[in-house]
DNA sequence: TAAAAAAATTGAACTGGTTCAAGAAATGAT
DNA sequence: ATCATTTCTTGAACCAGTTCAATTTTTTTA
């Protein structure tokens, strides 16, 4: 939990007291490698913070049967489909563990309960969602206006330890490269 | 104003006092056409509420010189670079007038001062950005997922509103197409 | 309302990246 | 340790979408 103290901090001070009052409305839970969190089609019933291991967000194609990456986490990352979570319907996210994993998990019930409590989390969550858009846009215009090696090489500048954690086929599914693609792009000598 | 009011209201309860409050924090700003609220090298220095009229954000490539759209935004859409408005550092991004347009301003002191007497603009401002982060991560879905025909379906069904308002070779560019392909595109009979 | 500028169209040549297929290498489970 | 599974690699054929270029249509401005 020491982990997710440490991300709030950077946002918000935190007193022993604050502390005290977190860590009980979450949950900690081994993931063995592969296990879901979130499957599409049911409710996402809990916002997970990754403690350890890294864990995949994809979406099923319904017509090619084809997974499609859509986010990565690992250790310090937040994962869920949070219009899910937030508004009670189905997701269409499935979440899943890419090695054994642990995860601190909190419901939605719980979400709302701590925030009401400790409204200074009220900016945490505003600001990390800001990173987290901000992040976001920066994807969708390096997947619009860079060819497909560009894009390789600025995510490994950007994310240098998540190469060692995520198969490489998972990346290349992630930045939208064929994993073949990407392999003969690492076979390039002048990376 | 009124529509910034009914904005806020989706989300959280707001007094006739509030409203006073709110409104003495922002300017209101009429864009003519082409006219730049935010160029690439400055800091955002606004958060812009979009009353009327549509506005694109937008990065000049560095080596082809080309625009690359990375939002759009009309009556009841906010426009900004979040990152350099509050973290105040240089953007990359331009933000411009695509029509005349009308635009409700707040510069970041304002919007920490606002914060700070209203406390609960803090939850709204964090479920507006929890939607945006959401509609985000369903751009990179659809541009990985999806070819450059269905991708445009979806846009014109998700947001019908837009086709009207926005040159058809902008929105070429936001989905990551380009202009001739979208032509062509439109050009088939069974879309 | 005429001239200028911006936006949309169309076709032809091309290419970055995909798909398919088959084998090699690495990793996980028993 | 060994077998099974997962991940990675390589090559060949293919294609969705780009680029370039020229023209038409629409919109803006004076």
């Amino acid at each position: 939990m020491e982990l997710l103290f440490d991300n709030i901090r950077r946002y918000v001070s935190l007193t022993e007291e604050d502390q005290n009052i977190i860590s009980s409305y979450w949950t900690i839970k081994q993931l063995n490698r592969g296990e879901h969190l979130l499957s599409a089609g049911s409710v996402c019933r809990y916002d997970a913070f990754v403690l350890e291991g890294s864990l995949k967000g994809y979406i099923i194609d319904a017509a090619t049967g084809k997974e499609e990456i859509v986010l990565l986490a690992v250790a310090d990352w937040w994962a869920a489909d949070l219009d899910s979570f937030h508004n009670q319907h189905a997701s269409s996210l499935n979440i899943s563990a890419i090695t054994p994993a642990t995860v601190a998990l909190i419901t939605r019930a719980a979400f709302n309960e701590l925030l009401e409590k400790l409204p200074k989390l009220e900016k945490y969550f505003r600001l990390i969602l800001q990173s987290h858009a901000t992040a976001l846009l920066r994807r969708i215009y390096y997947r619009n206006a860079h060819d497909a090696r560009s894009r390789y090489k600025t995510f490994l500048q950007q994310y240098p330890s998540l190469q060692a954690q995520i198969p490489q086929y998972l990346i290349a599914s992630y930045l939208g490269i064929s994993a073949e693609m990407l392999s003969k792009i690492r076979a390039q000598k002048d990376l």
